[in-house]
RNA sequence: GCGCUCUUAGCUCAGCUGGAUAGAGCAACGCCCUUCUAAGGCGUAGGCCAAUGGUUCGAAUCCAUUAGGGCGUACCA
């Protein structure tokens, strides 16, 4: 709708007019300030221009009506417009909403090392990267969500070792001594007993064999992971593994020309020469690449692939980060400016009040399951996507446990369920209610219409800003709208059945397509549990 | 020290490319079930948008400085 108003008026003024939400519905639908920038060009005041253009818009099916109040020029949508759009997207669901952008965009996210269970940090991005996709995917992108699996680097024989260790206290029985570092957590113990099944008990005391075992169990990380995102209705298009790509090394440094140079026996990325604070070390002395030259071949790699975007969705922690691997980009011969890397900030825990448990079996981190388990995955998903992602979030897990208006993903299902309890109550045929048309209903109904049909400039929105936030709010106002409406109106056994039911489908439609995007499943009846 | 980022109601957060009286939810205090689920609705109270200065018709929003918080500043991932 926005788009067509504001392609409306690019014509008829000749230039891009600034549209925006008005104060007040009572004003109108839409609003711009364009008479505020036009009164300096034409040495006149606002109010007077805004008068004079609002006077120039005659009727139309589109606008009912064109004022101008304190200079601003406010739009009223006709009810004929609003009805035929309304009906269409019912009429239409599969494509309400939706676009053809037909851009090629490879989204990576997550991406948690294949040592462990995911942690409650990883979920945020998860859920930020997920939501994206889901909404790339209803604009019609051709978007690919890929996970990159760090099986090469220390960490991979840190798992190793964490194995070992784990199986020789609680296998064998032996007292071991803990290094600094080294992964613990529950996970370890299936995956101690199936290393001693596959391999024999020699396996867990064999420090030449540490990297076997973690090749072998990385993979059953891996399908941890899965389950992990899995649970939270997360899936990935393709998984791309650090230790598949070393074999083309060579021909990537050879790609970045001087970008690489060797200097003490080490090999160097020039990326102070593209704006890094220094030059960083890709190879040591001893031959071993570090992070960095896995990250290079693998955004060679993307490139190599061809798509018109890349985003990445990074841990915070790592945006000291971006420098470098856009310098590689460069150095590769690529536009950095087509690798958008977006952070996701830290999570902070409350649980009624107080800082959340790190549990000891867990490891001390807070594994994703656990608040799954705790609030269920609509609400954590609820959680992480109603948070602009790039800042620090605190919040207590107990409020989401709550079944009242308190708790945002319920009000919104409830107001969804409240609409086809309605319908399913209601004597009246699915025909009957297609049949009627949305005029007449009066100013209350008119703007519960308006609101409904938002959603698709909210995705676009949402999407392009990448602020996923965006549709959260929306459906938390739109079933506001809902529940007013219901409380205000009748609508079983009134003259207005058919149309008002009308009414309630396409806001249902807006509710379930909002709800559906975010992860979650619209739910058609609440049953209350008791605790 | 340097870099990035954040600071909005008691708490957790929205506030789009600067625009009309600053917005939710929670918590607090009232009111509304002979109504399609009260898992709801209505209302009251609560704010010098961290501070200062600048840009302009107009600033929570842009710029600069300051203060405070977070993160980074590895040949760790």
């Amino acid at each position: 709708m926005k788009q067509r108003v504001s392609a409306l008026l690019r014509e008829k003024f000749g230039r891009e007019v600034v549209l925006e939400k008005p104060r007040d519905r009572s004003f109108g639908h839409f609003a711009t300030p364009i008479a505020f920038s036009m009164a300096k060009e034409l040495r006149e005041s606002p109010m007077k221009i805004a008068e004079e253009l609002a006077s120039s818009f005659s009727e139309s099916d589109f606008f009912s009506s064109v004022d101008s109040v304190k200079g601003y020029l406010n739009f009223r949508l006709s009810e004929n417009f609003l009805s035929e759009y309304g009906a269409w997207a019912l009429e239409n669901p599969d494509q309400f909403a939706k676009q053809e952008k037909n851009e090629k965009i490879l989204l990576e996210f997550v991406s948690a090392n294949p040592t462990g269970p995911l942690h409650i940090g990883h979920a945020r991005g998860a859920v930020y990267g997920d939501t994206l996709y889901r909404l790339a995917k209803h604009l019609g992108y051709d978007i690919t969500a890929e996970y990159y699996v760090n099986d090469a680097g220390n960490q991979i024989d840190l798992l190793g070792l964490s194995i070992q260790l784990y199986g020789r206290e609680n296998i064998l029985k032996e007292s071991v001594e803990y290094p600094q570092s080294y992964y613990r957590g529950d996970y370890l113990a299936p995956l101690a007993q199936d290393a001693v099944d596959k391999f024999g008990k020699e396996i867990l005391s064999d420090e030449s064999r540490q990297k076997e075992l973690a090749l072998w169990a990385k993979d059953g990380v891996m399908e941890i992971i899965k389950k992990d995102l899995a649970d939270t209705n997360i899936f990935f298009d393709t998984f791309v593994y650090e230790s598949s790509l070393y074999e083309d090394w060579d021909r990537v440094m050879a790609k970045m020309g001087d970008g690489i140079y060797k200097k003490e026996d080490k090999v160097f990325i020039a990326s102070s020469q593209k704006g890094d604070d220094s030059d960083r070390v890709v190879v040591r002395e001893d031959g071993r690449p570090t992070y960095l030259a896995g990250d290079i071949v693998y955004h060679n790699q993307k490139f190599e692939r061809g798509y018109e975007n890349y985003i990445n969705i990074w841990g915070a922690d790592h945006h000291g980060y971006i420098a470098r691997v856009k310098a590689a980009v460069e150095f590769l011969g690529y536009e950095s400016s087509k690798l958008e890397i977006l952070l996701s900030q830290m999570v902070s825990l409350l649980k009624d009040g107080e800082p959340y448990k790190m549990s000891k079996r867990a490891g001390n981190v807070i594994l994703m399951s656990d608040i799954v388990k705790e609030i269920g995955s609509d609400a954590l998903r609820f959680i992480f996507a109603s948070k602009k992602s790039d800042t620090a979030l605190e919040f207590d897990l107990s409020e989401f446990k709550k079944q009242d208006s308190s708790n945002p993903i319920f009000y919104i299902q409830y107001a969804h369920a409240r609409i086809k309890t309605i319908i399913s109550k209601s004597d009246l045929s699915e025909d009957d209610i297609m049949a009627a048309t949305l005029k007449n209903l009066g100013e209350n109904a008119d703007n519960l219409l308006f609101d409904a049909l938002l959603l698709p400039e909210i995705i676009e929105d949402a999407f392009s800003s990448r602020q996923v936030q965006k549709l959260p709010e929306y459906l938390k106002s739109l079933a506001s709208s809902l529940h007013k409406f219901y409380y205000d109106c009748r609508i079983i056994g009134t003259e207005n059945e058919a149309k008002l039911l009308k009414l309630l489908m396409i806001v249902g439609l807006s509710l379930k397509t909002g709800l559906s995007l975010m992860g979650i499943e619209a739910k058609d009846y609440m049953t209350k549990e008791d605790d």
